[in-house]
This record gives C-alpha cells, structure tokens and sequence, in this order.
RNA sequence: GGGCCCGUAGUUUAGCUUGGAUAGAAUACAGCCCUGCGGAGGCUGGGACCUGGGUUCAAAUCCCAGCGGGCCCA
C-alpha cells in the first residue's frame, strides 16, 4: 500500500497528471506497472514509457523502474520490502481486524423434513465461513436458523410417522418423506387430510401441535448434529411458527393498510401491492393472509425479517439463500422498504447437481451430506495409513475427520457461489493439488521445522531470493484480501488464496533450505517466514472451517 | 410468455465489478527429481475464453442477438 502510494508520488514529481496503475499479470513485470496508453495522445505510447521512467528516480521502497513497451514498472526493493512486511506481519493481531459493531448471519434454514443433501451444505457451508470470515475481521456475530416448522412438509412428516410404534428415528426420515410423497401423488385424499393437519396446527389444537413440535425436534436435532459435526454452530433458532400468532403481523398489516398497500383478491386473500418495484412477477400481489385472515409464508416472512432487522439496527444483517430464492426475496426486501426496514444484504449460491441431473429430495435421488462425510473421512484414513501405519486407533479417528472434512468444505467453498456445482466424487475427494489436504500438509511442513528449528533469533540483516520474497508478498496481501471478501462476502477468493499461499510455501520449500543453512542471516530470515507462514496459514484455513493438523 | 444467474484446456476451476502485456491454476496425459526440513511434494511439456455482431488504440472482461445449462414467476 505505502509502495503504490511512493510510485504514485514520484509519478506525480515526473510530471504525470493522470495516474492509474495496476497490477501486472506477471511478477517479472514488477509489482506496480503504469500503462501510458491514455497519456500518450498520439505519440507512441512505448516512447512516452521511455521518457517517464528515465525521469523517475528509484527512491524509498522503489528499487527499480523500467520502462516495458508501452508501460512503465516499478519494482520494489526486496530487502527493504522484506524488513518492512516481516515486522507488520509479526504482530500478533496480523490480518484481524479492529473491534466493529454486531453482525447476524442467518443461513442454513432448510425444512426440517430430513438428511440434509449436499446442496443444502453448500448454504451452510457458505454461511459459516462468512460468520468465520466477520469474526475475523472484528464483528460481533450471531448466527440465526429459521426453522420453517409450520410447513405442508412437517404436515405431509407428521402424518406419515402418526401408525409408527414409538419414536420416530431422525434416519428414517428420508424414507418417509419419500414415500408420503409418492402416496400422495396415488391418492388425493390423503393430501386433503395433510392440509387438515396444518389447518388444525394454526387455529391452535393442543395435540396437533404436539406432533408437529415432536417431528420438528427430532429432524432439527438431527440435522443440527451433522452440521455440528462439521463445526457449524448456530446461537439462535427461530421458529416460524413463534410468528403464527404474533403482534407483530397485526403491525405489520396495520402499516401495509395505511400505505394503502393492501388489496383483497378474488378469493378472498389479503394481498400486497408490489406494482411499483417492476418485479418479474406475473400479477405484482404477493398473499398475505387467507380468506379467513390466518397468515401466509410471506406474512410470517417479513415479520421474520422485521424482527431480524429491529435486532440489528445499525450493524450487519446477511441471509445466505439458495438460487430458487431469487425473486421471494426481491418481494420481502420491497415489503421491507414498504415498512421502513433495510432488508438483509443477500448472498445467493446455485445448486449442487449430479451427473444425472438434478437433486430431489422427495424423489430421493440425492447424495446425503452423512454420505459424502463418510466417504471422505473413509478416504482420509486410507490415506493417512499409507503413510502412518503405526498410528493410534483415536488418533486415526480424529485426523482422519480433520482431513477428510477438510476436503469436503474446500471442494465446495473453492467454487464461485454463482456457478452451479456438479457434484462428483472422485472431484470431491481430491487430496492432491488444489485441495485442502495439499493445504494443510504445508502447514505440517512448516510445524515440523519450527520444531527442529527451536529458538528464532532476530536476524542481523535480512536476506530474501525471489521465491521468499514472493511469498512474503503473497502473506502480506492477507488484511486486504479480508477487507475485500468481507464487503463482497465471495468466500472462494479466500479459498484461492489459501491454495495460492501454499503453493508459493511449497516452492519455497523446495528451494530455501533451512535447517541446513549454514549463512545465520539467511537462515533465520527463512525461519521467520515459516513462522509467519504457519500463523497465517491456519487462520486463513480457520475461516474456511477447515482445521489446521499437527501431522498427516 | 417474462425475469435472474452461469458458459474458459478432455474434466474441474481463477480472472469479469474497475477493458491493457505471454488468460492463472488443478486434474488427467508424457517425462524428470526419488539416501535432502516428511513426496498428500517440486520441475518440464502439449492442451482453453460457447457462436455471431458492435463499442474501443485495446474485449475472456462492456453492449446487442443467438445457442446450451441452472433457477424462478399463476
């Protein structure tokens, strides 16, 4: 940052008005380059490069300036750099940070009718990282799951479990869910009986909600463990069904009404009018309560939101949502601001699909989060044996579970949210190049030498090669590589980095011996970049969710 | 019928917001390093911007149209 701020004064000294730099594509470009494209006004652009770079002067962390065609680049001094970066990256606090205000994070908010599939992981996935990612960089977060208890599918679950002899297990959910979908679709009557159910779950009826409270508990239970086997936890689940009855709604409305926003449909329905936000909806009236005045998702919706927004007030509000959520959340944001609320800041993903198209839970063609945890914690333990016969039974278990979901995440979070995933395994289980396991295996590397290495002492002088420097570089860039994601929230840059920090660790393996050195200067400058390395490297894996391993 | 997102080596992907140099990687493939700080590694090689227009000194990037995939709207 301080070098671009040097070469943009010493450009400005050299008489150039306009300064626009960028980052050259290559490194042997330098670090800073200045295209003399606009500047040139008829002249040859190489030319004018010429002239520039013989009337700046290499000064400060300048070390070089060349003129390259038609641009200019600069390089910055290495050891000088190097002394610089190392003391700032040393400190204890690098890349976090400074204390901000509250942020609520609400993801994951799948029915609770069943295993979650991967697709559904995606969004929490995505969600904790975030969380992960703003914890980092100073917020006070909170995370929120909206349990959507009151829907036809809890209905359809709580009617197909009703004949069963005990307590329904969370793992027979899927088969149930499966099969009261297909007899649904062979006889009318039943679905006539499954919307009786809800209707007797919102006037209140005592047992109703008993069976649905039941059913919801055990898949809430259950899902919430294999997320929290993962690391995904959440401070806070809301119940929709909180909101059937509440105030809130009849605030709600009361305010839609004298916005003159309301209107009756044909059928009866209350309806919002959302003709002046031009949203790509047929007729332009989200339903909000039914003839008979009991509230519709999209009521329960926006005051769930209200809610969300009343809580937060002046920090973050962020909803991770899949793809198919697109326009119902245009409609919630323009019922928002019909209010008076900021809606959240929205984060959409598209969907995980297979080879043979696309997931269904209710068809059942999915593969289940458990699965894809299993096969790659099984993976991991091959792999782990080949290398450690040896290794303790408890220790297998517990390595085996930080490398195998380390894999897991990375092969998901790797990808921009908005490019749809088809989920493979021999992809999903990838343990070499850019993969998690590639990753965490420097962070071992680094470990061992430190640990062989014993005491680091200051080093008199500072002596870096290309390779380190390099790598330094790349390490420095971290507080603005947070900065960045944590406006946009893209998660896989953070993803990229780590893999791009590794591959520059591996490199400089390669080529810098340490514990061998016999120059003092050099080998302990290398030392601290292990150091720092090592430091930096988990915390990036941490908000990634992905542990950090003593040895593999 | 309408709206939104995506299309980059055989496969998976970064880059697109803010146009700029030789489009960056992984995997697979062909080969090398193999008694070294732990090879889940390093090095070398070939291989890609969906199609057609437009804007521009300059387009993977911006605009328009088409094609293909995903998501949604009663």
């Amino acid at each position: 940052m301080q070098f671009q701020k040097e070469v943009e004064k010493a450009l400005k000294k050299a008489g150039v008005k306009k300064i626009k730099l960028e980052k050259p594509p290559n490194p042997k470009f330098g670090d800073l380059s200045f295209p003399c494209f606009e500047i040139a006004k008829g002249k040859n652009p190489s030319e004018v490069a010429k002239e520039i770079a013989e009337k700046v002067k290499p000064t400060g962390l300048i070390g070089k300036v060349v003129p390259m065609g038609p641009y200019v680049n600069f390089f910055i001094d290495s050891k000088k750099f190097a002394k610089k970066a190392l003391k700032e990256i040393l400190k204890p606090n690098f890349g976090k940070g400074k204390r901000k205000g509250k942020a609520l994070i609400e993801h994951t908010s799948i029915n609770p009718n069943a295993s979650p599939h991967v697709g559904r992981a995606r969004n929490a996935l995505i969600g904790d990282a975030i969380t992960r990612l703003l914890k980092f960089y100073g917020h006070q977060t909170e995370v929120h799951y909206f349990v959507n208890d009151v829907g036809k599918q809890i209905a359809m679950l709580v009617y197909a479990t009703k004949e069963l002899k005990g307590k329904p297990k969370f793992e027979d959910m899927l088969k149930h869910y499966i099969e009261i979908n297909r007899k649904v679709i062979e006889n009318a009557s039943i679905e006539r009986e499954i919307f009786e159910l809800l209707e007797k779950l919102e006037s209140g009826d005592k047992k109703t909600i008993k069976e649905f409270e039941k059913i919801v508990s055990i898949c809430v239970k259950g899902q919430t463990k294999i997320l929290g086997e993962l690391g995904i936890k959440y401070d806070y689940f809301d119940y929709e069904s909180k909101f059937l009855k509440s105030k809130l709604l009849k605030d709600i409305l009361e305010t839609f009404k004298k916005k003159r926003k309301l209107k009756q449909a044909e059928d009866g329905r209350t309806v919002l009018d959302l003709s002046e936000f031009n949203l790509p909806m047929r007729e332009p009236y989200l339903p909000l309560t039914r003839a008979n005045g009991t509230s519709l998702y999209a009521l329960r919706d926006i005051a769930y939101n209200v809610y969300k927004a009343k809580k937060v007030k002046k920090g973050k509000n962020i909803v991770v949502l899949g793809e198919d959520h697109k326009l119902e959340f245009q409609q919630i944001k323009a019922a928002l601001s019909i209010l008076g609320h900021k809606a959240p800041e929205v984060i959409h993903y598209s969907f995980i699909l297979l080879p043979e198209g696309k997931m269904s839970t209710r068809k059942g063609n999915v593969v289940l989060l458990t699965d894809f945890m299993k096969e790659a914690v099984e993976k991991a333990k091959e792999e782990i044996l080949k290398r450690n016969p040896d290794i303790a039974a408890k220790e297998l278990e517990k390595l085996s579970k930080v490398i195998g979901y380390g894999a897991l995440k990375y092969s998901i979070l790797r990808v921009s949210p908005d490019k749809n995933v088809i989920f493979e395994w021999d992809e999903a289980l990838n343990f070499e190049g850019n993969s998690a396991p590639y990753i965490q295996y420097t962070y071992v590397r680094s470990k061992r030498i430190l640990e062989k290495l014993g005491r680091i002492k200051q080093p008199k002088d500072i002596l870096v090669n290309d390779i380190e420097t390099e790598l330094i570089k790349k390490i420095a860039e971290l507080p603005s590589i947070i900065e960045s994601t944590a406006r946009d929230y893209s998660i896989h840059k953070i993803a990229h980095y780590a893999y791009e920090l590794a591959n520059l660790f591996n490199n400089f393996y390669e080529t810098s011996p340490i514990i061998s050195e016999k120059d003092e200067n050099k080998k302990m400058t290398r030392a601290l970049i292990v150091k720092v390395y090592k430091n930096t490297i988990k915390n990036v894996l941490w908000i990634l969710g992905i542990d950090a391993p003593n040895f593999m």
